[in-house]
DNA sequence: GTCTATACTCCGATAGAC
DNA sequence: GTCTATCGGAGTATAGAC
């Protein structure tokens, strides 16, 4: 997906220092909206945290929406790279599908403020820009082409090739997203009443698109 | 549930007025709360759409966590109520539990805010009462029942007995919540992308807990 | 890029007259 | 039970000195 040559480096240590106090900034954000909800999030209070007098943080992002619009960017972003990453290093078709709806879940319950900004909108005069949505799109065309990969290895029927299985694979992780986040939100991966029902869930997809033959991973 | 004197309308006029008073605020909260988010409810613009002046409304709630509370407090009452209708008014075992779990996601969506206000925790500094939360506990035993009447109808295998299955079915239904909510909070329920998965999910339920013999209700 | 100072808006809540 | 007046505080954002 990226070259490695990723950012030429032409940065100076001035550009340097500058993008390590955005992402400091945006760390102080992330943290404050976990303490104190989506909507706790101030100006004030970051700058507070930061050392610094409010207005200074003009120099780094023109309003609170930029901020809110840059830790959506970011966290679009960095959940995407992380699930393409998890789906390559798995057996492709249903397996990769799997996996990479398990890394989402899991991401989004390691950085649950970012992830209700992202998927809910619990900032109304917030809207996030089609820029920041790309790697949302790119995320959800690789699980589309998981899908028909499990088709055509047989790990699923047919009827697996189709947006409405991919919207099924989104409403099993959101449902499993809120319900941990709300009841359980401090319990690890695998623990509780909820994240452990998630292979149990997954089984939905061969109930609902049965293959005709067995699948082929019979070892 | 109710006997037919529900409250034995001991009040004189100066009481059901105020009373007709409080359920206007909190239309009203609802209804602002729907256009600008949980968070956007203040006492000073219900003032304002009430025709008062804001603090006439202390004499009604003594601060503006009582309304949440309130609001809370009404929503599980009313979704509770619904709820153990419909499931009363369907056939026992599976059906019953199906057709309560449809009636709950129905009704979040139908009360988007109040919806999320009871089952996220959008505003960190109100935390509901025990009280209020009575009902909710009320509702999930119903479906607790269900689930034991669908194993002994034959409907599904012993394990869905359980606290497990439970909690299967609520995470469907928040899946499928979350999902509706986010991306087509406008739709009528059946249309778009999620709400028609409803009934697939709901076989997720004999997938995982079969019944030894077939359901009994083939007419 | 940091600061001080400030303008502006909004809110929750209380006191007290009527 | 309504009002006016007010306190005290929060926040976003801008202007301008250094």
């Amino acid at each position: 997906m990226s070259l490695p040559v990723e950012q030429p480096q032409p940065l100076d240590r001035r550009s340097r220092r500058r993008m390590e106090t955005i992402e400091e900034i945006l760390d102080i954000a992330e943290t404050l909206m976990t303490e104190e909800g989506v909507n706790g999030l101030s100006l004030s209070e970051v700058a507070r945290r930061l050392g610094v007098q409010p207005p200074s943080l003009y120099k780094y992002f023109p309003s609170l929406m930029a901020v809110y619009e840059a830790l959506f960017e970011r966290g679009q972003r960095v959940l995407c790279e992380h699930v393409l990453a998890v789906m390559a290093a798995t057996p492709p078709g249903l397996p990769a599908l799997v996996a990479g709806l398990e890394a989402s879940v899991r991401w989004g319950l390691e950085h649950q403020a970012v992830a209700q900004l992202m998927v809910q909108r619990p900032v109304p005069s917030f809207t996030p820009s089609e820029r920041a949505m790309a790697p949302a799109l790119e995320q959800w065309e690789a699980m589309r082409a998981a899908l028909a990969d499990a088709v055509r290895l047989g790990d699923l029927g047919p009827g697996a090739d189709s947006d409405e299985a991919l919207h099924v694979g989104i409403t099993l992780i959101a449902g499993v997203f809120a319900t941990a986040a709300s009841n359980e939100p401090h319990l690890p991966w695998g623990t509780g009443r909820f994240t452990p029902l998630f292979p149990k869930l997954m089984e939905l997809f061969p109930t609902l698109y049965p293959p005709a033959r067995k699948p082929r991973r019979r070892h």
